[in-house]
DNA sequence: CTGAAAGCGCTTACAG
DNA sequence: CTGAAAGCGCTTACAG
């Protein structure tokens, strides 16, 4: 079949293109009964509008990016990022707009020469940024392409920001965990966070200092990098060598590292929850499967990445920025923290 | 900044948007010297083309799709996708061509809709498929469409195809399976499935069967849904009550169910790997991470996903079918099938 | 409510 | 090697 086009219905309908496009896309202009003429026939063919014929005509892409920068070690393991593409997905395609993807590795430069590209060849209509950094070079530059975005995740102190974002308040966060292991007796934990270049790991870390503090315990932090390894060496060396005042609990900044955490444990005959307790700042199905289940942070993902694309589809179509708190995580108590 | 366009750049070179155009593409036409000056002048702009109008006037778009249509419960948790996406990303990658996701839920009909409307609109250039089913209704609507395809992991027996895709001789795979439960002893074993809808999955099961028999050892049936509450409700309802013939050893089509599996082993108080040994389909980090850990056929999934976008650009460039066999998994044998 | 026309920003024969 | 022009398939003021 010789493609259909907008000029084709015309001709079919005796009518001018014009009337054919105002049916379409439900603006004035026609009455009800040519609409319904138009809409018949185009269902009736199967025909859709080109999409790079209306893009390029109203000068908009119809779809967002996204760039997943992340470790390859990390990125087919981390269930963390296929729950939160489900929900971004979800919401796009509620607002009929594509998702485009992009994997890059850790190198910065690529996830910024992405950007670039897309904005000159008007690729996509916004991006989705994921992970506040510390001197965060993105928005500027994607202020400078023009390029509307939501940054998802940034941390809760955060005042009222010059864009779009989701925000979570890793301090209550923080406090919910520390509190959960004071009332069971820890005075003295470990807390294995990620990189400090992020921050909500600034947050994360400055919150469990802080309500430790109120509480009288001592927290010893650790900077590992998400990675299971990360978690496991960060056991073996806080905890090889006990002292006098043995760290009895650890807090891991994801769901790896707690693995990586666990199996640490396991080589150094340490019993878990027995002597040393547990705690995962994400949960997921390895947090369930692992013998103890280990309790965790549980923090909605697919629901983060679904407001967030809510906020990029307002943004889009409003070009209001807006700010999402999150709302507060809720611990799922399990084996690795069960009352000694 | 106002948008620069090809026109800006010719008009401030002096030449035609032609010679613009030619220098841009690497096409004959421009003088060497021209060509650099326009492509100086591009990158001193940082200037794209728009990807709209060249795909418009190229009646090309640039983009492959994808649709990722999986349980809900699913989709989270499985990490085959997501290995297998990062493959097909870094191919596309090399290939300059973006990739389209969409996910929809296990309703058949959101799929092909999806199809449909992305071929209508010339959305994407051609789309990656999965999953060869019975009776599959894809090709032959994609076929309808005009929408090149490849269909990744039909089954080995199939033969010279009428499209594009990535074949995986499982009846091999069985055979690996089977014989290294025979070799440690097994005499009954279960085999947990995925739907038999799957082609892949009548292949598995044939294997296993005529692999067996050639071994003189029984295979009981039986048929899950690759989720973890499957691999938990066949062993209870096939372990439960051992009989005198008992089942000593589980195959599964998957991680998710196995580790379904070793929740019920554990509920039902049999040992693993003394009482009955397991084996899973698919390997993962959770195999691994399982105790005991799981032997686990490795699949590879990012080559997987790799070979099959690498199959689909060259259908898009040189419009030639081509079948590429995977190589034979290796069977990754942990402390579920240890030497009892 | 309808039609003729310009425009979105490229690519590509076709003359020179 | 270069330039003027048509075309890709829509949208959208502008007249009627």
């Amino acid at each position: 079949m010789a493609k259909e086009t907008i000029a084709g219905l015309a001709r079919r309908l005796g009518i001018s293109k014009a009337s054919v496009s105002y049916a379409l896309n439900g603006q004035p202009g026609v009455s009800e009964l040519t609409r319904r003429r138009v809409l018949d026939l185009a269902e009736e063919l199967e025909w859709y509008p080109s999409s790079s014929a209306r893009a390029l005509s109203r000068s908009r892409a119809g779809a967002v990016g996204m760039v997943l920068s992340a470790d390859p070690l990390l990125i087919d393991t981390e269930p963390y990022y296929m729950a939160m593409l489900a929900g971004i997905e979800t919401a796009l395609a509620a607002g009929d707009v594509a998702l485009m993807l992009r994997m890059v590795g850790k190198d910065p430069a690529q996830e910024r020469a992405t950007y670039e590209r897309w904005a000159g060849e008007r690729k996509v209509d916004g991006v989705l940024v994921f992970d506040h950094l510390h001197d965060d070079p993105r928005p500027a530059l994607l202020d400078r392409l023009g390029m509307p975005f939501v940054l998802h995740g940034a941390p809760g102190s955060a005042g009222p920001a010059a864009f779009s974002g989701t925000t979570t308040d890793h301090a209550v966060d923080a406090a919910t965990i520390v509190r959960h292991l004071h009332d069971l007796g820890h005075r003295r934990v470990a807390h294995v966070s990620g990189p400090r270049t992020f921050l909500h790991e600034e947050e994360r870390i400055g919150g469990v200092a802080a309500c430790a503090a109120t509480h009288g315990m001592e927290v010893v932090p650790f900077e590992g990098n998400y990675a299971l390894g990360a978690g496991h060496d960060a056991v073996v060396s806080l905890l090889r060598d006990p002292g006098d005042r043995p760290i009895t609990a650890v807090v891991f900044g994801n769901d790896l590292m707690s693995m990586g955490g666990l199996l640490a444990l396991r080589e150094l005959g340490l019993r878990c929850p027995e002597e040393v307790a547990l705690v995962s700042w994400d949960d997921s199905l390895h947090c369930q499967l692992a013998s103890p289940a280990v309790t965790a942070l549980s923090r909605n993902p697919g629901m983060q990445g679904r407001v967030a694309a809510e906020l990029l589809l307002a943004l889009l179509e409003t070009g209001t920025f807006q700010t999402r708190p999150m709302p507060v995580s809720e611990l799922v108590v399990r084996a690795s923290t069960a009352a000694g």
